[in-house]
DNA sequence: ATTCCAGTGTGACAAATGTCACACCCATTA
DNA sequence: TAATGGGTGTGACATTTGTCACACTGGAAT
């Protein structure tokens, strides 16, 4: 379960800084591993959510309920992603989300505060927390302008190339959900454009 | 125009730090004050990005032009905001976005490279740039969650609510452009609205 | 094999939103 | 004063998307 994480960190920063066997005790005894089975639920609305969690195996949705008792997908994490509700941890007020296992998953789980510690323990991990946050950075404005431009098809279209593994391995509905559109309308349109590429 | 800018500081990190005169030498000497006229472009399509701007007087916004020639606003900056592309910062790309002053603005510029010295020398502007993204991250987070979730009717009541000062200021169809609603559904929403809180 | 359940497809219709055209208002400027 | 330009409102209509209902499928559990 750790390996899958030690070479995740090693790609991340590119190997530009290198990861001691002794940096890896430390990281070792900072994250908990934690199995999660399908359906279960590793935040639930309300909760505290002071944690980071890196998932090493299986998927996770992370979601919002509205008043009319619609849920909304925020985000998904699977292998080598890492979930947690990021405004809980900054504000330590209750999460508006919930989080849950589509697949039995291995988790790595540690706290803000030890992270911090972590940190500056291990230049490797800072590196790797900045390039996370990066990479958020980057990947959230795409979102918005995702959001606020495309037609549901483009949405659609979209999401399929930027997260082609994803794409693969969600229920369509949950898809829809992440995009803002509802599940029928993902329907007609995966209809239309799987027949307009069998012409091509 | 750096004393704006030293409130801000103060107030960001909520006095947690003291800032000395020496300390505030130094962030004169790093961020280099600009005029901005109106519709002057801060930042256009293809240029890099490579500073933060802090807004001391004025109004901007940051937008992108799609295939078909439509403007998407991606961010408003007014007084005590910052602008920037964020991702072109980050990646050393060509931006994808424009910036353009929608009033004759007073600006503080800096490089990132600057910055993260002047993060090193100065604690306080160490833990505001923490504070920043921090804000950052929630703002999307929320953000994201009302693209996704909301009507256009409650994404622009929603718009008011987070943003009185910006909504006052800017023009109704740029609102609908930041919203990824068109200027003529903006318009209609404005009328029923209105109506219906006359009743009340 | 049967049952159950989650996921998907789809038809009919309603509602929301977009498109296009044009009018109007108001502040600025020639 | 007249002309101009940016911003807004709105009517008519087209298109997209949502809603609701029901059918179908395939895998998992019994």
């Amino acid at each position: 379960m750790f390996e899958v994480f030690r070479t995740y960190i090693l790609n991340k920063i590119n190997h530009s800084i290198p990861l001691s066997d002794r940096d890896f005790v430390l990281i070792q005894q900072k994250f908990q591993p934690k199995k999660i089975r399908k359906k279960q639920y590793l935040l639930q609305e309300g909760e505290l959510s002071l944690h980071r969690c890196f998932v090493c195996k299986g998927c996770f949705r992370m979601f919002r309920v509205d008043d009319k008792g619609q849920e909304h997908i925020f985000q998904f994490a699977i292998e080598n992603w890492w979930t947690g509700d990021r405004e809980s941890l900054i504000s330590g007020k209750g999460s508006k989300y919930n989080i849950e296992a589509l697949e039995d998953s291995e988790i790595l789980i540690i706290t803000e505060e030890a992270m911090n510690e972590l940190k500056e323990a291990v230049p490797a991990i800072k590196l790797m927390v900045q390039y996370i946050s990066q990479n958020n950075v980057i990947a959230t404005q795409n979102r918005i302008h995702a959001a606020i431009s495309y037609s549901a098809e483009e949405k659609y279209l979209d999401f399929m190339k930027t997260y082609p593994d994803i794409f693969k391995r969600v229920p369509q509905q949950m898809i829809a959900s992440y995009l803002g559109i509802t599940r029928e309308t993902l329907s007609r349109i995966r209809k239309q454009t799987t027949f307009s590429n069998s012409k091509i």
